[in-house]
DNA sequence: ACAAATCCTTAATTAATCCTTAATTGTGGT
DNA sequence: ACCACAATTAAGGATTAATTAAGGATTTGT
């Protein structure tokens, strides 16, 4: 799975900065120091896979495991100080997906959050559709409908498109929308972002019929998505 | 999964009883004793899961993970008498998806087989006919119908059309097809996809006939099949 | 075990689409 | 009417996809 979302939950710092450290070339890490910010960044940042510790202060790992499958089937894979036969076998009877005792081989850890990504590649994409009026947006399918009708659009267009739907109404600058879109500093006088707001513009126009302006652009500040 | 049908391949008779004599309660057991006679089960039996012993006489545990692989997605557990992380490591990334030393707890092996049926069972049930608009694919036969029309595909371009008929509409990167297919990290610039989803599109183009487009691809972004 | 057929991969070429640049035209504010 | 910014247009260069053909690997049949 590309660019996949990990959430490490480690109260030892040297431990959490070696995962991370070792994780981050391939995958996109957040970190939770014990068992209620775990929770509340698996709520946030919703990630793919969860590499949990079981030894926290305060709410034990198995606590948010259990919490955790309440309402999730995101992989799970904990670590383990202990050589404790029976919890680990309670543990994967209640949902964790893989185990490693410490201290673990990184390279085995590698291998394991691998087989648990590789899993989930054919899995239903999670949807996440945006919708504003009748205009719609799957990301995941990367589509979108406009009264109905289904347009195809580019990378670029389609990621703009996204940000106005995400926040509809919200003025944003140039630099600004370029910054969040390419990634890149802004340089100022790059025209290219102008050409494509024009695109989409045309494109969602069409589909929306009479006039209905959808991106209007204020004046020496930036543009809105109303 | 319920009643779910396990492969156990394993030289030693004693191991090979035990496991089938624990297993048995709750599932369906097809016994192997050596590489050989494993695929040949394999292919006839259609098991939801292999446990594999590392050492087998003649054909290797690895070779018979190897050409498994080859053509299915079934999880493996392996067996290994060696502690020998390296060898470990290698084994998941070839497709394994857990493994155990031996010797093992039992309870611990009645624990990952069940985490591994379990993922298997959030997963679109395994149906032998998937059929979208007049396409029809038969995975026990290995067949598929284009129009009433006998379709013989290879194993890769059957293997991608049985993975676009399980999941239409849905739009597979490059990468989530191929890892899935292949059962292999993507490592870019594998040109090896294009030409077989191109020769898949060609012969299904040829038999549906009127310029009907099946599989589409998203500039930037990948396939998706309607 | 050998030969024949089939399949998979690699590499090179061609095609399609997108992104950017630059020049031109349009628009609001003073 | 003028200026500064915005929008449009069209052309090129850059990316990504599709096709083709050839060689090597694998499977099948005898």
């Amino acid at each position: 799975m590309a660019n996949a979302k990990i959430l490490v939950v480690e109260d030892h710092q040297d431990v959490r900065d070696l995962l991370s450290d070792v994780l981050a070339a391939d995958y996109q890490i957040v970190k939770a120091v014990d068992g209620v910010s775990a929770l509340a960044k698996f709520n946030t940042e919703n990630p793919d896979l969860v590499i949990l510790d079981l030894m926290l202060p305060q709410v034990t790992g198995e606590s948010v495991l259990k919490t955790i499958r309440k309402t999730s089937n995101v992989p799970v894979l904990v670590l383990t100080a202990i050589q404790d036969k029976q919890k680990v076998v309670s543990l994967l009877k209640e949902g964790a997906n893989d185990y490693l005792t410490k201290p673990f081989d990184i390279d085995e850890l590698i291998a394991r959050v691998q087989v648990q990504l590789r899993q989930r590649a054919t899995e239903q994409p999670k949807q996440t559709n945006l919708t504003y009026d009748n205009i719609s947006l799957d990301t995941t399918i990367h589509r979108v409908y406009v009264n109905g009708q289904e347009l195809s659009l580019p990378k670029k267009e389609f990621a703009i498109l996204q940000l106005f739907l995400g926040h509809p109404k919200q003025v944003f600058t140039k630099e600004n929308l370029y910054e969040t879109v390419w990634g890149e500093p802004y340089m100022n006088a790059e025209n290219t972002l102008n050409v494509h707001i024009s695109n989409l513009r045309n494109k969602v126009n069409d589909l929306a019929g009479t006039g209905n302006k959808y991106i209007i652009s204020i004046w020496g500040i930036g543009v809105r998505f109303v």
